[in-house]
RNA sequence: GGGGCUGUAGUAGAGUCGGUUACAACGCCGGCCUGUCACGCCGGAGGUCGCGGGUUCGAGUCCCGUCAGCCCCGCCA
């Protein structure tokens, strides 16, 4: 560069810097060579400008420019100019005006890209990943990272003004039961043990309550040693805060302020507040989920009480063994061939239903069914009611277990909003879900397992529950959803030490275990833990959502493969010996 | 662990019923061009059809396996 200085960013001139002298430095977009006139698109992360270069005035710089390529990276020294009559480039920000080039500096050649760094360019995704560093160049994922840093920076900014201390919180930490699997590192110092990476600082949080922080928060990441998806990575961001002397109220009322105001700073949107909430048993029963997208209607409707006695055997004898049947209308959906209402049913048994009925109201209002012809007038009429059936509609039920019946056709609602084109662009629906069940059995490992984890306080009222009917308690929790996307949720936690104790030995922990699992939360929590409580929100989803993504790959600047591998670095891979050596490790099987 | 989609020049695609030397675009290289802006015109180079096996006189195309990327189920307190 020499003692070259930059003095403006390529996407900032303007017809205002007109006859300044200004010195811009960055990548070449495109070279556009006439013969005489070169014109070179500069491009850095805030736009592009025209650089001209006329073979008369400078000459020097002119033949210079000849030997430029796509990606050579440039320094220019000229001075802005108005476009000359008639040449102004209405789409580009910095369209008015070019640099007439004086002095160029060829600070960097480049070899040609695998891809183009333009918009127009689809590439797929295993060679953007493997060329990562090209692929940020670009446009949508400069944008991306540049709105999630104003996110965390709004985030900060709120918390700080709220009275929130960011504290950092150990990375190599214990291994607890319950959660996920956890990330192991091996302990060089004690051969034979391990640290987990955290899948979220939940004790440690709780400790500095303890401490007397009183209002905790850290921008972190997190690990999770599970099977990856377009919105799930190994590893991730939370927003972790955590409050003490606090109610559920006051914690919802902080953070959804902090929300909106992240709406406000990054995408210039009013949110009104407060948001609606929801128990979770009305978002089951209208929406067969606890992450309903409000962006739509398409409610579920229990019809159990309606076939029960009718003459269709696979709903009434669902229901006779205590499942349910549950119904939703499709508004002006008759029209759906057989072959889309096969792919809806495929779709139903994705999430375990056995099948899905289906009615066509014709123009009578007639129905036009399968199994039209097992339900008597009064039934088709109940029915009608129920799901307010009109000519034209399309009615599907599933009948089976209440957790099938439910997420099936929930799942369905949702694949339809989408299908349907019900769901408008930049719109924003959120809902605080509350009220959710403590504890939920689980079959496989027969016993009850924490809906949300093992230091969430039960409702006051239900505490006496706690001996007779666990899984009747509710717990003081609540997720935030966004267009049907859980991206937060918290609790108000245990504090006292025998709430905790007894919490431990109903999700089947024995009291040695949790001694030596959780016996340092314990024992603070025997001197002095003030009542607190707290909430997390995945930035990454976040961030997903505010920018229209498909995927939370879109939003990470380094993210791995649905195989957890970085195709970019080459992670994981195989290591020296002597490094497992020093770890004490061997490995059981070879790597592929 | 399971279901599905995809894989053809650097990139993204076409390639019919299995049949000659695998197409055109963008990019790249060379030439021309003094107001373009995803510049234009002319010419050129560039291929292990993901990989392995099988069927066949003959496979980019059909079959089996495998690898990779993606979407989903399980999993994710």
């Amino acid at each position: 560069m020499g003692d070259w200085k930059r003095s403006h960013y390529c996407g900032d001139i303007s017809a205002a810097d007109i006859g300044r002298e200004v010195c811009l430095m960055g990548w070449v977009q495109r070279r556009r060579d006439h013969g005489g006139l070169i014109f070179i698109d500069l491009r850095d992360r805030e736009g592009i400008s025209q650089l001209a270069l006329d073979p008369d005035r400078d000459p020097a710089a002119h033949s210079k420019a000849e030997q430029v390529r796509n990606e050579f990276v440039l320094a220019a020294r000229g001075v802005v100019s108005a476009r000359p009559e008639g040449t102004v480039n209405a789409k580009m920000k910095t369209g008015e005006v070019e640099v007439e080039v004086r002095e160029l500096r060829i600070l960097n050649s480049a070899q040609t890209p695998p891809f183009m760094i333009d918009e127009f360019t689809e590439v797929a995704e295993n060679i953007r990943l493997k060329h990562r560093y090209l692929d940020l160049r670009r446009a949508p994922l400069q944008r991306n990272l540049i709105l999630r840093h104003l996110a965390s920076k709004t985030v900060r900014r709120h918390l700080d003004d709220q009275g929130f201390i960011e504290i950092e919180t150990p990375v190599l930490t214990k291994s607890t039961p319950e959660g996920a699997r956890d990330y192991l590192v091996p302990s060089r110092v004690t051969p034979g043990t391990f640290f987990a990476l955290p899948q979220s600082p939940q004790l440690f949080k709780q400790l500095l309550m303890v401490s007397g922080f009183d209002r905790y928060y850290q921008i972190v990441k997190c690990f999770r040693d599970e099977d990856l998806r377009a919105d799930r990575q190994p590893e991730f961001t939370q927003i972790d805060c955590e409050l003490s002397f606090v109610d559920r109220d006051q914690i919802i009322g902080i953070m959804e302020s902090m929300i909106a105001e992240v709406f406000k700073a990054t995408l210039n949107l009013e949110i009104s507040l407060p948001m609606p909430r929801l128990s979770c048993a009305e978002a089951m029963t209208r929406f067969g989920v606890d992450n309903p997208d409000l962006r739509f209607d398409l409610e579920l409707v229990e019809l159990s009480n309606q076939v029960e006695k009718s003459g269709f055997k696979v709903f009434a004898d669902v229901v006779a063994k205590g499942g349910i049947v549950k119904g939703l209308n499709a508004k002006g959906c008759s029209g759906l061939s057989r072959k889309e209402i096969d792919d809806l049913t495929e779709f139903v048994k994705i999430y375990g239903a056995k099948g899905l009925a289906y009615v066509k109201v014709q123009e009578d209002g007639s129905w036009q069914s399968p199994i039209a012809k097992f339900f008597t007038a009064e039934e088709i009429a109940a029915i009608d009611r129920a799901l307010q059936a009109a000519p034209g509609d399309l009615l599907l039920f599933v009948a089976d277990s209440f957790r099938i019946a439910n997420e099936s056709l929930g799942r369905l609602r949702g694949h339809l909003g989408n299908k349907l084109g019900l769901i408008g662009e930049g719109v924003y629906r959120f809902a605080w879900i509350t009220d959710f069940p403590l504890l939920e059995w689980d079959q496989e490992s027969r016993r009850h397992v924490a809906v949300h984890h093992p230091f969430t306080a039960p409702v006051e009222e239900d505490l006496a529950l706690l001996d007779s009917d666990p899984g009747k308690v509710r717990a003081q929790a609540y997720d935030l959803v966004l267009n049907g996307s859980e991206i937060g949720g918290g609790s108000i936690r245990i504090h006292d030490q025998q709430t905790q104790k007894k919490m431990f030995s109903l999700l089947g922990i024995d009291a040695e275990e949790a001694e030596e699992k959780f016996g340092f939360l314990l024992s603070a929590l025997e001197y002095g833990a003030p009542p607190h409580g707290g909430i997390a929100f995945g930035l990454d989803r976040l961030v997903m959502i505010l920018t229209g993504s498909d995927s939370i790959r879109d939003v990470i600047a380094f993210p791995k493969t649905q195989k957890a591998t970085c195709l970019l670095s080459g992670a994981p891979d195989q290591v020296d010996s002597k490094q497992l050596r020093e770890l004490s490790i061997r490995t059981a099987r070879p790597p592929q």
